[in-house]
RNA sequence: GGUCGCGUGGCCGGGUGGCUAGGCACAGCUCUGCAAAAGCUGCUACUGCGGUUCGAAUCCGCACGCGACCUCCA
C-alpha cells in the first residue's frame, strides 16, 4: 500500500457534480462497476472510448495499490430477437430452426467484443457476468421491489412504480430530472397501456408467444427488464452499495437512474457512491451512433477502408488520440487529429527505446533535467480525475529530457535514468495501456530484407556513392519504407 | 419544449482568477554528403457584449452558435 500514499485520488462524482476525494468503504478493496455492451452488435469505436475510460481508472486504481473488483456485464437479453428480426419479412412466419437461435447472436458478437478489447489493449475485467446467467437474482430482485411496495403486476409484466417511489424517494437527482418536468414532457404513449404512470418501467416483461428467450417466473413467462441487470449483479459481486460505477453519459437517463431507484426500491440503500459518466466521441461534432450512420468498426479504422477515413490506423494510435482528451469532454474524430496522434505517439514510443539504451553519464542525479518533479507531476495529473492529456503532456517533457541526454546535451544521472525508466514503463504501458506495435517484428522477412538494403546503402555511403546511397533511400521510400538514421544506427519504418 | 453541457491559436486539445499546457502543422537554426530522425528557438489564443475583481479563458448576466439527454444507445 506504499503508493496509496502518493496523495490523494479526486474524481468528478456526477451524481453530485462535483469534484471529490475517492476513498473507498472498505480500503484497501475496490468495487468498480461498467456497465457492459448489449451483444446484438459490433461496438464502434464511440463505445470502446467509453470503456478505454474505465479500463484507464481500472489500472490508476490498481497502479496506486487497490485491490480492485472489476465487473462489466454482458448484455444478452432483452429484446434482441425484435432487433435481429427488423427488415426481415415480417409476413412469414419463420420456423424455429430457421432463425438464428439467440444465443448465437449473443456468442458471435460477445466474441468480437472481447477482440476488440484486446485490439486496444483493455484489460479484462475481474468477472463479466451475462444477464442470462442472472435471472434467479434478477427475479428476487422484483420480489423484493414488490415486497416493498414499489413493483406492480400487470397483464403478466412487473412495472416499477416510479411516482410512488418519488414521494418517498429522492428520484432524478443523477440527471437532474424533476418528475412534474418528466409528467409534462411525456409524448410517446405506445405500448404503455399496462403501465400506470407513463414514467414507470418495466422490471419484468411478459414474452409474447414468439419470443424466443423467455424464462418461468411468479408472473409468468418473460424476460427481465432493460435496467434491471446491472442493480441485481452489482448488488451480487459488490454489495448492497459499492464504490465507483461507470458508463457513458448516454447512460445516466434512465438506466442509471433506474438502477438507483431500483436498488433503493429493494434494499432501501443508494447503490453507488461514486458515479463516473464517460463523454462521447463525435464525429463532424455530432454523437457517434450507429443510428446516425457514423459509426465505423475498429476494423474499418485499421484498414482505413471507411469514407470518412483516409488511411488506417493502428489501434495504439487511436488509443493515445483518445488519451490525449479528458474522459469528460466530448472528443471529435478526424483525421487530421488522429494523424497528429500518430506522429506523437511515434515520437513517444521512440524515445521509450532510446531510454532502455540510455546510460546515465554520472551515479548522481543530474541538476539539469528534475525527474522526480516529473513523477510527481505524472501522478498529481492522474490523481486529479484521471487527467490523461496533462499526463501525457508531462511525458512530452521527459521525451524531451530524453532525446537531450541522448544527443549528449543533457548530461542524466545514472539515478535519474533509472527513474526514467521506471516513470516511463508503468505511465506509458501501465497506466496509459500502450503497448509497441511493431511491423518490423511481424514479418522476418521484410525485416531482414530491408536490413540488407541498409547494408548496401550502408557500403554506398562508405565509397561516398551518393547516388548508389540515395537510391537505396528513394527506392524503399517509394514502397512506404522509411529509413532513419540514427546514432546506433539504421532504422526502418512504415510511412 | 424541458434538463444539462460546450464554444480556446492553422488543426486536436488541457486548463480548479494572476504565472509557458502538450501534441500535430509551419518557420529558422544545429547535426547530416543531401534528406529523414533528433535537439534548440519562434508562432501566445481563449464566440460577442456587459458585470464582479487590483487582476478573468477561468466567476456572474445576456446574446449568438453547437451538442447531449428526455426512446435502445458507451
Amino acid at each position: 500500500m506504499a503508493e496509496l500514499k502518493r496523495g490523494p485520488f479526486w474524481i468528478t462524482n456526477t451524481l453530485t457534480r462535483k469534484k471529490e476525494e475517492f476513498k473507498p468503504l472498505r480500503p484497501p478493496h475496490v468495487g468498480l462497476y461498467v456497465c457492459g455492451p448489449t451483444v446484438y452488435s459490433d461496438v464502434h469505436l464511440g463505445n470502446v472510448r467509453s470503456f478505454l475510460t474505465f479500463d484507464v481508472l481500472y489500472r490508476w486504481l490498481t497502479h496506486l495499490g487497490y485491490k480492485v473488483r472489476y465487473v462489466r456485464n454482458i448484455t444478452d437479453v432483452g429484446h434482441l430477437v425484435d432487433d435481429i428480426d427488423a427488415g426481415e419479412d415480417k409476413i412469414a412466419k419463420r420456423a424455429r430452426l430457421e432463425q438464428l437461435e439467440p444465443m448465437e447472436i449473443v456468442q458471435k458478437y460477445t466474441n468480437g467484443f472481447h477482440d476488440v478489447m484486446r485490439l486496444f489493449n483493455l484489460q479484462a475485467p475481474s468477472i463479466e457476468p451475462t444477464a442470462t446467467g442472472h435471472l434467479i437474482e434478477q427475479i428476487e430482485m422484483v420480489k423484493r421491489i414488490m415486497a416493498n411496495g414499489y413493483g406492480y403486476e400487470a397483464n403478466g409484466s412487473v412495472y416499477f412504480d416510479v411516482p410512488k417511489f418519488a414521494a418517498a424517494h429522492p428520484y432524478g437527482e443523477l440527471s437532474g430530472r424533476k418528475i412534474e418536468d418528466q409528467l409534462a414532457n411525456t409524448r410517446d404513449t405506445e405500448g404503455m397501456e399496462d403501465k400506470r404512470s407513463p414514467l414507470d418501467f418495466a422490471i419484468w416483461k411478459k414474452a409474447e408467444p414468439m419470443h424466443l428467450m423467455k424464462w418461468p417466473s411468479p408472473w409468468g413467462e418473460g424476460f427481465p427488464g432493460w435496467h434491471l441487470e446491472c442493480s441485481a449483479m452489482s448488488t451480487k459481486y459488490l454489495g448492497q452499495t459499492f464504490d465507483i460505477h461507470g458508463g457513458g453519459m448516454d447512460l445516466k437517463f434512465p438506466h442509471h437512474e433506474c438502477e438507483i431507484a431500483q436498488s433503493i426500491a429493494a434494499d432501501g440503500t443508494s447503490p453507488v457512491r461514486y458515479w463516473m459518466h464517460g463523454n462521447m466521441l463525435t464525429v463532424n461534432g455530432r454523437k457517434m451512433a450507429k443510428s446516425e450512420g457514423n459509426g465505423f468498426t475498429p476494423e474499418e479504422l485499421l484498414t482505413g477502408n471507411h469514407k470518412l477515413l483516409e488511411k488506417g490506423y493502428s489501434a495504439m494510435t487511436v488509443r493515445f488520440f483518445m488519451l490525449q482528451c479528458h474522459y469528460a469532454s466530448t472528443l471529435d474524430f478526424s483525421n487530421a487529429a488522429l494523424q497528429a496522434a500518430e506522429k506523437g505517439l511515434e515520437r513517444l514510443m521512440a524515445a521509450m527505446a532510446t531510454l532502455e539504451r540510455l546510460q546515465g553519464v554520472t551515479p548522481e542525479p543530474s541538476s539539469g533535467a528534475d525527474v522526480p518533479g516529473l513523477a510527481t507531476r505524472c501522478h498529481a495529473a492522474m490523481n486529479d480525475d484521471l487527467n490523461t492529456p496533462v499526463m501525457i503532456a508531462e511525458l512530452f517533457e521527459g521525451v524531451r529530457m530524453i532525446n537531450s541526454a541522448n544527443d549528449g546535451k543533457l548530461a542524466l544521472g545514472q539515478a535519474d535514468v533509472d527513474a526514467l525508466k521506471e516513470l516511463f514503463r508503468n505511465m506509458v504501458f501501465l497506466v496509459l495501456g500502450l503497448k509497441v506495435e511493431s511491423v518490423a517484428k511481424d514479418d522476418g522477412a521484410l525485416d531482414g530484407l530491408v536490413q540488407e538494403f541498409i547494408r548496401m546503402r550502408a557500403e554506398a555511403k562508405a565509397r561516398k556513392d551518393f547516388a548508389a546511397s540515395d537510391r537505396v533511400r528513394d527506392q524503399l521510400a517509394r514502397l512506404g519504407i522509411v529509413l532513419k538514421d540514427t546514432k546506433e544506427g539504421t532504422t526502418w519504418e512504415r510511412a
